[in-house]
RNA sequence: GCCCGGGUGGUGAAAUGGUAGACACGCAGGACUUAAAAUCCUGUAACUAUAAUGGUUGUACGGGUUCAAGUCCCGUCCCGGGCACCA
């Protein structure tokens, strides 16, 4: 009987549907296993080939634990809110719900034909109102708290009233504002209402308040720092700028020490706890006030890692930002100090960013005063401070900081030594903190580590400083003025916030004309008809009308598949402390500063609040790689760039135009979202960094030489560089005259260009390049070279030749694979030809799921033989099924057999628990090679062979699970226990070394004592000849490994 | 610049300090076939030698530890990712 995927796939989904067998119950008998994936947001392209590499691998995990009699939990949903369904919105005027469902049905069909292992009864959706519910109910908790440093958690907001009623805020511990004023008990209790709901605000774990936020008018939202890349918006790519808004904050800051610790306690990359540690940033310091001269009652407030050179501190420096520039800045300064201020303002953070090595500043003609040697010292402002880190300003140490050395030098402010071990302080800055201070008042001779406490104790008797922990996160901004979101479940009363009832739960989404802002530029929300919250007292309240961002609903959407249809409680009690956490969690690292510090951030909120278990909720994570396309000559298009859908539209009529590629526009955006590959008769490169440079210069020659075009797209930042083809053309211009190609220098500007060769730019007009806003350059052919580029591996990988006339051309594989238009392969032509099973082998087989790799279907026939193979062992060569009951069940497996199935239990069961699931498959073509080496086809050996292989081809193993005439599903077979005994072999393979070189092999019994085996080794032919009758000076024999004869 | 992770055949990759390159792709040769596809068999790191259980070199580069190093240590180069004026 012939192997045929697809029939049996069909029949056994349907079979498996119908039967719910993915259907989980919380059951005490078994120990639980909780694996979750990423959620995704089903944007209309559907899944693309990445997704699955994940979820592949977190089936078979699933299954694997399911096998060794786990209870698991393997569920899936969808992050259902988000930008792109509002944007077609606001362009169709079709509500979001209706394209998001639509999108989720695709990705479910998509998911279902995969054959995961999902409990589909289980699934959440985060835009559904019984589900957001829940995330307004949270918010709801998080404004009704505040977090008590002395308790180190959170507690009622309740008990800090009770507090402050009774004593004021002096005695109170509590993470608040910085501008939180002191009061009395009696202070407090003179209160107005809202004087007093102000100071709480304050306190709350989500308050509103105004604050530095990314502003992007594009979108007409508030964007998160990690919604923002590069000064764009991540979706979309429209500018973002800096604005001082009213926005709901998140005081994730309270956590920043727990978020930090917890990291200690989980199984997650470092790379990625690197990462987050990074970004929450602890630095720990003083902070230091600074008086100023001629403004009594003005201090300056500086924090500083580096208290200690504080005597070499010559002058302040403040951002431009800064509250206090306006009072400190003198008459004869003022209208240089307010160009300057406006001018810092106007810019935007790409040009910030790409001018960031330009010093800029000036002074505003006020001093302040050292607080340790009363010396008088300017005060500049500088961009080179940041307005929203620390206090936005700092004490400048041009002796011990390489930014303010910078500045001192340009602005020729004094450089004074501090500490002995310093060196060449005019070359640049000495940042070490060796040595013994000098120039720096009582504590000269000191070493650092007796100046730094002598110093703050001295701040703090004074009264002017402290020690500080200063961190980078900030807290986060948790409102979007968009529509497609959850509604924050408050009103507004006289200007301050108060939550609707949680019997009111859910606030559902209202409905709205349009998807775009009101005419008065409140969000969208504001164009609902009478969306007042009705108070018991007869009056009505405006609710809050921002809605929250996209990582609220991710930030707690683990617990809501433990009990998913729950109408009391985001789950019940019973059903969390069956499940506890995850315990397997799988997804990108892209989400590493984002969903996975929220989310972290929310459930220490929950644990304080006793409603979980766990603190840190994934035990162990891995981050799987990213499926890339790839071709030797490739266009790999980055995102970020492109993703916008107009530019898209112009690349499309611009390849169109040059007849490069003909192609249908969602493939070539499926294509460019997913950064996958494509290739064509002509030859289309991405240069991506520096190094490669060189690379492009030979593709180059090469494609001249065959007669082709080069294309060649720098993608960084390109959007940002020129906009105007007036600019563009005279670029093109320049660059024909004969202008260098390209600088090898230090500037990163040098590579946000597009290369083109000299007859492109010919045939096709400078207009069809600036279309693409970027510089356009010519490549020389004659800059290369050639010895050198050949020597170098990157060369060697492209593939490109070196004839031995000194001609570069292209290897013929590259011309092979240009043989299609693109080299996007659409995973459903995969299973379609070669099965589901086969598919999920496949993707594993690629290499392991944590790295990144790019997607070419050519190995495919491998698992695809692999799968047949399996299958053929057991029929015969009539197609008659051979293990059955009649035939050969009842014989004995032969000690070889045995061996096969052994050796491979042992190893497919290590390497799926390191999640090593490439080299599964290469032990399960092992098996089967030696299998049908010795025609096994006995049942003891062919029945566990197939539960094993049961969580990498399911459809398979069950056809054969039933052939074999077991009753129920294969998902529930017992896991085979390995076996050491059949490992054992009567005869051993000693390789024998002599001075660690491989000489030769010997066979000796297994159980040979080593004193026997030396004689043995010693006698032997061939170990003479190469002793050449040398002493041996050491004999080792390494029970079962090796041989090694020193001599 | 700083912080992580890497660098092994033509390719994807294997390798608790113990025969480097398992497994697979590709390629070459062969069998079957009118032919092709499919399938099966053999070979496949490089150089060298072919009478061998042949010899030499080889895991980015240079050193070191060890009986033994892809693996551990030190230094250098390169690639990838993250952060990037964070005081």
């Amino acid at each position: 009987m012939e192997y045929n995927p697809r029939s049996i796939e069909k029949k056994w989904q349907a079979e498996w549907r119908k039967k719910k067998i993915y259907k989980v119950k919380l059951d005490l008998s078994k120990p639980k296993y909780y694996v979750l994936d990423m959620f995704p947001y089903p944007s209309g392209a559907g899944l693309h080939v990445g997704h699955p590499l994940g979820y592949i691998a977190s089936d078979i995990f699933s299954r694997y634990k399911r096998l060794r009699g786990f209870n698991v939990l393997h569920p899936m949903g969808y992050d259902s809110f988000g930008l792109p369904a509002e944007q077609y919105a606001i362009q169709t005027g079709v509500h979001p719900a209706i394209s998001t469902e639509q999108n989720l049905n695709r990705y479910r069909e998509q998911l279902e034909n995969l054959a995961f292992s999902f409990d589909w009864s289980r699934e959440v959706r985060t835009s559904d109102p019984e589900y957001y519910k829940w995330t307004q109910w949270i918010f709801m908790k998080l404004f009704e708290h505040y977090y008590d440093t002395a308790a180190d958690k959170a507690l009622p907001i309740s008990k800090l009233e009770r507090f402050f009623s009774k004593s004021g805020n002096k005695n109170v511990r509590a993470v608040c504002d910085e501008d939180t004023p002191i009061f009395s008990k009696n202070d407090w209790l003179a209160m107005s209402e809202k004087e007093q709901q102000e100071i709480l605000l304050k306190y709350r774990l989500t308050f509103p308040g105004e604050a530095w936020v990314n502003w992007c008018p594009g979108l007409g939202s508030v964007l998160s720092n990690d919604e923002v890349k590069d000064g764009v918006s991540e979706r979309g790519g429209h500018p973002v700028e800096r604005k001082r808004m009213k926005q709901w904050n998140m005081r994730i800051l309270a956590y920043a020490d727990r978020l930090i610790a917890g990291l200690d306690d989980i199984d997650w990359p470092e790379s990625l706890k690197e990462q987050q540690k990074n970004y929450i940033g602890r630095s720990v310091g003083a902070s230091v006030k600074f008086a100023v001269k001629g403004h009594a009652g003005t201090q300056i407030e500086v924090f500083t890692t580096r208290v200690d050179t504080i005597f070499g501190a010559t002058f302040l420096v403040l951002a431009p930002e800064n509250e206090l520039v306006a009072q400190l800045t003198t008459d004869t300064q003022r209208s240089e100090v307010e160009a300057y201020v406006r001018w810092a303002g106007s810019r935007s953070d790409v040009e910030r960013m790409s001018e960031a090595k330009k010093i800029s500043g000036t002074f505003t003609g006020s001093y302040a005063v050292n607080p340790f040697n009363n010396e008088k010292i300017p005060i500049y402002i500088a961009d080179y401070v940041l307005a929203n880190y620390g206090t936005g300003a700092v004490m400048a140490v041009p002796s011990g900081d390489q930014r303010d050395w910078n500045f001192a030098t340009h602005f020729g402010l004094p450089i004074v030594q501090i500490l002995d071990s310093q060196q060449n302080l005019d070359v640049a800055a000495d940042p070490t903190k060796g040595g013994k201070y000098v120039n720096s008042g009582f504590i000269n001779g000191m070493t650092f580590e007796e100046a730094e406490p002598a110093l703050i104790s001295f701040l703090e008797k004074k009264k002017l400083g402290r020690g500080k922990v200063q961190f980078k996160l900030r807290n986060a901004i948790f409102s979007r003025q968009r529509y497609w979101g959850e509604p924050v479940p408050a009103f507004w009363k006289d200007g301050v916030p108060y939550l609707i009832p949680e019997n009111e739960l859910p606030l559902l989404l209202p409905a709205v004309d349009k998807y775009l802002p009101t005419e008065t530029g409140e969000p969208p929300l504001g164009r609902a008809e009478n969306w007042k919250y009705s108070a018991p007292d007869g009056q009505k309240y405006e609710y809050e009308l921002s809605t929250m961002p996209g990582w609220a609903g991710s930030s707690w959407y683990w617990y809501r598949y433990m009990d998913s249809k729950n109408g009391a409680a985001f789950a019940s009690k019973k059903a969390i402390n069956y499940w506890q956490d995850v315990d397997l969690y799988l997804g990108g690292s892209e989400h590493a500063t984002g969903h996975l510090m929220y989310s972290r951030f929310w459930n220490h909120f929950l644990f304080d609040l006793g409603l979980v278990p766990k603190k840190e909720y994934a035990r162990k994570l891995i981050n799987q790689g990213m499926i890339q396309g790839r071709s030797n000559f490739v266009f790999r298009a980055k995102e970020k760039f492109y993703e916008e859908y107009l530019k898209i539209k112009v690349l499309q009529s611009f390849f169109a135009e040059m007849g490069v590629i003909e192609f249908d526009l969602p493939e070539f955006e499926a294509a460019v979202q997913y950064d996958f590959a494509f290739a064509s008769n002509d030859l289309v490169i991405e240069v991506i960094s520096k190094k490669l440079v060189e690379k492009v210069e030979i593709v180059h020659r090469a494609a001249e030489a065959d007669g082709k075009r080069l294309l060649v797209l720098f993608s960084e930042n390109l959007a940002a560089k020129i906009n105007q083809p007036e600019e563009i053309a005279a670029v093109i211009r320049a660059a024909l005259n004969g202008r260098e190609t390209y600088q090898d220098n230090d500037s990163p500007e040098s590579f946000e260009q597009l290369y083109v060769s000299q007859n492109l730019i010919e045939k096709y007009s400078p207009d069809c390049f600036s279309k693409l806003h970027v510089d356009v350059n010519i490549v020389e052919s004659d800059v290369l070279n050639l010895e050198k580029a050949n020597s170098r591996p990157m060369f060697d990988r492209a593939n490109f030749k070196l004839d031995s006339d000194g001609k570069f051309t292209c290897s013929w594989e590259i011309e092979k694979m240009s043989k299609s238009k693109f080299n996007v392969v659409n995973p459903d032509d995969v299973i379609e030809q070669h099965g589901v099973d086969c598919f999920r082998m496949f993707e594993m087989f690629l290499g392991p799921i944590t790295d990144a790799k790019p997607w070419i279907t050519q190995g495919i026939t491998g698992v695809s033989g692999f799968l047949r193979k399996f299958w053929s062992l057991f029929f015969d060569e009539k197609g008659n099924f051979l293990v059955s009951e009649r035939l050969v069940s009842e014989v004995e497996p032969s000690r070889d057999e045995l061996r096969v199935l052994h050796t491979a239990i042992k190893k497919v069961t290590e390497d799926i628990e390191r999640f090593s699931m490439n080299t599964c498959v290469s032990h399960f073509m092992i098996a089967v090679n030696d299998l049908r080496k010795i025609n096994a086809s006995k049942r003891a050996v062919l029945e566990p062979l197939v539960i094993l292989v049961t969580p990498f081809a399911p459809h398979l193993a069950e056809e054969l699970w039933q052939k074999m005439g077991n009753a129920g599903t294969v998902c529930d077979a017992k896991w085979p226990v390995f076996n050491e005994d059949f490992l054992k072999m009567d005869i051993i393979t000693y390789p024998v070394q002599i001075n660690g070189k491989h000489r030769g092999n010997i066979e000796v019994p297994t159980e040979m004592p080593a004193g026997e085996v030396e004689k043995l080794v010693l006698e032997q032919e061939f170990v003479q000849r190469n002793l050449a009758g040398a002493a041996v000076k050491k004999f080792i024999v390494v029970p079962g490994r090796i041989v090694n004869i020193v001599i």
